[in-house]
DNA sequence: CCAATAGTGTCTCTAAGACAATATAAG
DNA sequence: CTTATATTGTCTTAGAGACACTATTGG
């Protein structure tokens, strides 16, 4: 049988919350094509790996930790003709959820990398749609999945857990009724039974993340889209 | 640069309603590997082809037709090391939501073709996982979409709706709760004028698919998954 | 005391689900 | 008439959003 020759890469979306802003992971190119231009982190698949375990493996050199409370999923693949001057490369893009980590480290291929706010875009070759599916996909999840909880550390406040949807959102939440859904959503969070001190005002109560895998009633966005 | 080869093919899920069930277009293969076996529909993307063209191409060339009705959208990418044993093969999956067609016709690489229900599987490669991505993928979009119209010819009645929900979700819905709710929900459907005749009962309106993208209400299923 | 943040309670309204009742056809 | 299907209406209850109110800290 005979069929074209194409190259594959995983590209990755990986979003962070830092302070009231959702955050993505770029790196400014350090080899040709598109030459010091900002783009998404990724690399080619290799002779022996699976299209998941590629996108582990990117991760971890390009955070340098790919564990304790994050989330990683597939998000889509991005094969136009043209997308790619050195020939036909596919890329299978991965939406990776962090909490927010110290800055990260320039990978092998990267000169730099950097956290950057979701918006401020002009990326190399077709990531600029990427990095929106990305964050559309996210802000999507966070209506009907417990995922807001990828971004917290593993203890958090419900308060935290309310910015990480308004960054996520950009929209400002009613802390009150908030506090309600997601205590009362079952398996969402469960409660340490520590809390906060320090600055002022009430402590709050610290919770880690419940077993709920899907979060009835989900926690709706104003506008539905 | 030097990275590793491989061929990208995508994959088709093809869904339709018949009667009361859920039912996948598969083919029988005409060439190895698994020669003889049934499996999804789907080719090898060509040298200057995006993965959207190559997709429509296929569903042409399956069914004969890609248009009046139907949707198309990219499912996941699948890419084991060991899913095809002439080498490293990347597959791109696409799910078709179409109406009740005649039967299809075998194309080029299939000895034969044909609807067989959801779940009776037993395919080659890694096709029973992709089509069970796909049938979830269906039976979440049916909720917050109006895409149950894609399954439907283009002037249909409330209850051939109902019936799209009820074999894709394989539930009895409450026929006069989900009237209110169809109807209700701005732009999901919209009156013809006219009316069936024929059978025994009252005549049931006509309608069309209207404008909205999205459901909202949704019209959601008991269990929630 | 006051300021600030955490958490609870109450009210109204939308919509879901159960199901009675009515409408319009064929036989 | 009876049977079958379509469509409207009514009731109860869950949950969303607005927002008053209480709780617990620091200064």
């Amino acid at each position: 049988m005979n069929y074209p020759v194409f190259a594959v890469t995983v590209d990755l979306v990986v979003l962070t919350v830092r302070g009231d802003e959702l955050c993505v992971l770029l790196v400014r190119r350090g080899c040709e094509p598109h030459l010091g231009e900002w783009a998404l982190p990724g690399g080619f698949v290799l002779a022996d790996e699976d299209l998941a375990a590629a996108a582990r493996r990117e991760l971890a050199e390009e955070t340098g930790l790919a564990g304790p409370g994050g989330h990683l999923e597939q998000l889509a693949s991005y094969g136009a003709p043209e997308r790619d001057p050195r020939g036909r490369v596919v890329t299978v893009a991965y939406l990776a959820l962090l909490p927010d980590l110290p800055v990260p480290k320039a990978g092998t291929d990267a000169a730099e990398a950097e956290w950057r706010p979701v918006g401020e875009r002009r990326l190399a070759f077709d990531h600029d749609r990427i990095l929106a599916d990305g964050v559309e996909r996210a802000r999507s999840k966070l209506e009907y999945t417990p995922l807001a909880t990828a971004f917290c550390p593993p203890e958090f406040t419900i308060a935290a857990l309310r910015q990480v949807y308004e960054a996520v959102w950009g929209e400002t939440i009613d802390p009150r009724n908030f506090h309600r859904k997601a205590t009362t959503a079952p398996g969402f969070v469960s409660p340490t039974g520590d809390s906060t001190g320090g600055g002022p005002g009430r402590p709050a109560k610290l919770f880690r993340r419940g077993s709920a895998t899907l979060l009835n009633p989900p926690i709706l966005r104003r506008g539905g889209v």
